[in-house]
DNA sequence: CGTCTCACATTTTTT
DNA sequence: ATGTGAGACG
């Protein structure tokens, strides 16, 4: 079949037969431009039409026809996304070229997401743009914990009313950054509660600006911040816009105003530019992205972009599509496709209640092991929620069965405290201005507290080298036994750096602290030495610091890396985490009102407009089979101790009764089957301790 | 005065 | 798992 096209006279180029397994418009998506560098182009990519594959196309396409892979920009929304896109291209190109391939997609390094490749051009410009290339990179809890320290010095953490906490400062702080708005807006829309704060959260971000250039950090939104202010520069703009032929960026419905910015400053006129992505499954405004960046894309340039729609699923069977299409179509904005399919399935997805959150459970559990008796793999099957916490009860019946899962989203191994501990000690070894880590490396000895490390790290500034100043250091009495070896510890850490050595040198320092801190020392030494296993994989102190906090392994079964790859597990993860992922079968929990939409978010209309397209995302992950189930009942949480609070809950709001036809509704348990011939307890539920305690108030 | 410990509440989604 | 606040201890 091949050899008909490498023979055809009308298509004289052997490169094309290698497009073969591509429809019209996922073809003419990788054509644009014919390999060569051309206007921009806008591929409107629906759920399952092969996205992922025609961006890996076109990249290989552009290899083929001598595109320099060195000189392309593929950016993506994970690690996960850039590798596997990588991979494919390699596999693609290696069909045409054979071994040469190999060679060339080697030299596809630029790939990554905006934030890992803006911290790898600012090192590179650093010094030009006066910035410290030895500058360390603070999570979201590190910049939180440093916005709390400026928050105390500001003397803001004593107001009579209350203040925003930390997390909320840094957020709004975020949300100016990446939306490019102003204070005052963002208040107004996102924060009003904050608004009578406006003047001190200003003095309080100009505060916590100077204190990350004095302690020469940056934070995820610097990376994007300083990367699009250089670009402002126009010499550098220019030598930056030069070294990419290509740019393509994946999930681009999940961009914010910062990062068009980037692109816009890159390719002005959209040249070479490539952006890929779905209106319909934007699902990251919390944080600032703009659905309008993938709207208005045509228009953004002198010349208007090239627009590919991929409409033809191959995912899902028609009686998925068919309910996911009708959830969507109700969205209040009206969305540029209409997915089709031609796998066809007389099996409608399934709308199943029970009575709460434990018969959910075990719903889940029995029905993935009866697919596993029919020959569907644990990992052909997927387990998604609305907020992380959503799967503890599964969790639990999940352990109890034995049924082995890993989760993705929510609390990760980097998370941990011991883990953190490790890295900042690292991290200040790195960077000794960096307040937050010297703060918690120095705490963690016992007779040393926030007073005591702040005069440590108040005298560590005055010396002329780090090391002296804390080795002159006067410890407070109950630390002066520890204090020496902590000394000694960063000082030849300081001195020389060992990789991936230094860690175990931290480790054995760190161990006898950990059993003092912590009950299980023991599962959480056992982290620590998956963690040197994952060390030996990086070049440098360094590079583990930034490819770490930029990149954190996922779920827990990715710290371990392949030696799990063979064993068989259930995927548990959040419906964000979910994205650009499929599997055979899929179950959603909590289809209820108040968790999707979660209840936290029903108050703009936009935020609702979000949970519907959550909710479509969900659903679009499957390939034969999905399952919703609504619990009738559901505990309230962070009230259990007081009795049991709970809420009748609702089907989600998202499927109306005009839809239920879609599906197909069920009753688990089914009534009577379970109960002996007794009849179900009732389902009603009485709060007798509430009544109880009323009694007396 | 600073540090430590215990109780108690709270936790959307993430680079 | 973290954050806060009260109270004890040195």
């Amino acid at each position: 079949m091949t050899l008909t096209v490498r023979d055809s006279l009308d298509q004289p180029t052997f490169e094309h037969d290698y497009l073969a397994s591509l429809n019209a418009e996922q073809r003419a998506a990788v054509e644009h431009g014919g390999g060569k560098v051309a206007g921009p182009l806008l591929v409107i990519a629906g759920a399952g039409s092969g996205k992922t594959n025609t961006l890996a196309h076109r990249v290989a396409h552009l290899i083929v026809n001598g595109a320099d892979p060195r000189r392309i920009l593929l950016m993506t929304f994970s690690r996960r996304a850039a590798s596997e896109m990588t991979k494919r291209v390699e596999r693609i190109a290696a069909r045409v070229m054979g071994d040469k391939a190999a060679t060339l997609t080697k030299g596809l390094t630029w790939a990554g997401t905006f934030h890992a490749i803006g911290a790898r051009l600012l090192r590179d410009y650093a010094l030009k743009i006066g910035l410290d290339p030895a500058f360390t990179i603070h999570d979201r809890e590190d910049s939180a914990d440093l916005m709390n320290l400026v928050r105390h010095e500001l003397g803001l953490s004593k107001t009579e009313s209350r203040f925003p906490a930390k997390g909320t400062c840094l957020a709004i702080y975020s949300r100016v950054v990446n939306a490019q708005s102003d204070l005052k807006t963002v208040l107004a829309k996102s924060f009003p509660w904050c608004i009578g704060w406006t003047a001190e959260l200003k003095e309080l971000f100009a505060a916590y600006v100077d204190a990350k250039q004095a302690q020469n950090v940056l934070d995820y939104d610097d990376l994007l911040l300083w990367w699009a202010q250089m670009c402002a520069e126009p010499a550098i703009a220019e030598h930056l816009s030069g070294r990419f032929d290509h740019i393509l960026v994946d999930e681009y419905q999940d961009t914010n105003r910062l990062q068009e910015s980037i692109l816009l400053a890159l390719k002005p006129d959209g040249t070479g530019l490539t952006v890929v992505g779905d209106d319909a499954q934007s699902i990251y405004s919390f944080r600032a992205a703009e659905v309008r960046n993938i709207l208005d894309f045509p228009i953004r340039f002198p010349e208007p972009a090239r627009v590919v729609t991929l409409e033809r699923n191959y995912r899902s069977t028609d009686a998925i599509l068919n309910a996911a299409n009708a959830v969507i179509a109700e969205a209040a904005e009206r969305f540029t496709k209409n997915l089709w399919t031609e796998r066809r399935s007389a099996e409608k997805p399934l709308l199943v209640t029970v009575r709460d959150e434990a018969e959910q459970a075990s719903y889940v559990a029995e029905h993935v092991l009866e697919a596993r008796e029919e020959g569907f793999a644990l990992k052909q099957q997927a387990v998604l929620f609305r907020a992380s916490h959503h799967s503890g009860p599964l969790e639990v019946e999940l352990t109890r069965r034995n049924i082995p899962f890993v989760k993705f989203g929510g609390l990760k191994f980097l998370d941990s405290a011991h883990v953190k501990d490790v890295l900042a000690v690292l991290r200040f070894a790195e960077n000794p201005k960096d307040r937050v880590a010297g703060f918690r490396v120095m705490q963690l000895l016992p007779g040393i507290g926030p007073s005591a490390a702040a005069s440590a790290m108040e005298a560590m500034e005055r010396a002329l080298d780090p090391v002296l100043g804390l080795q002159f250091f006067r410890a407070p009495a109950r630390a002066e036994a520890d204090w020496p070896g902590f000394v000694e510890l960063f000082s030849s850490l300081r001195s020389r750096s060992g990789w991936p050595s230094d860690l175990e040198h931290v480790r054995l320092w760190y161990e006898p602290h950990l059993e003092r801190i912590h009950e299980d020392a023991t599962t959480r030494r056992a982290d620590l030495l998956q963690l040197e296993q994952i060390a030996a994989g990086y070049p440098s102190r360094e590079r583990f610091l930034t490819d770490l906090t930029l990149d954190p392994p996922e779920a827990t079964s990715d710290k371990a890396g392949p030696p799990h790859r063979d064993e068989d597990y259930l995927i548990l993860s959040t419906i964000h985490s979910a994205k650009g992922q499929e599997w055979t079968k899929v179950f959603v929990l909590n289809a209820v009102d108040g968790c999707i939409p979660s209840d936290l978010a029903v108050g703009e209309r936009e935020e609702i407009e979000e949970e519907r397209r959550l909710l479509y995302v969900a659903m679009t992950r499957a390939k034969d089979s999905l399952h919703l189930i609504t619990p009738q009942r559901f505990f309230v949480h962070g009230q259990a101790a007081r009795g049991d609070q709970h809420v009748y809950a609702s089907r989600t709001r998202f499927i109306t009764d005009a839809m239920l036809e879609l599906f197909s509704q069920i009753f688990w348990p089914p009534p009577m089957a379970d109960h002996g011939g007794q009849p179900p307890h009732p389902t009603v539920r009485v709060d007798l301790k509430a009544r109880m305690r009323s009694m007396w108030r």
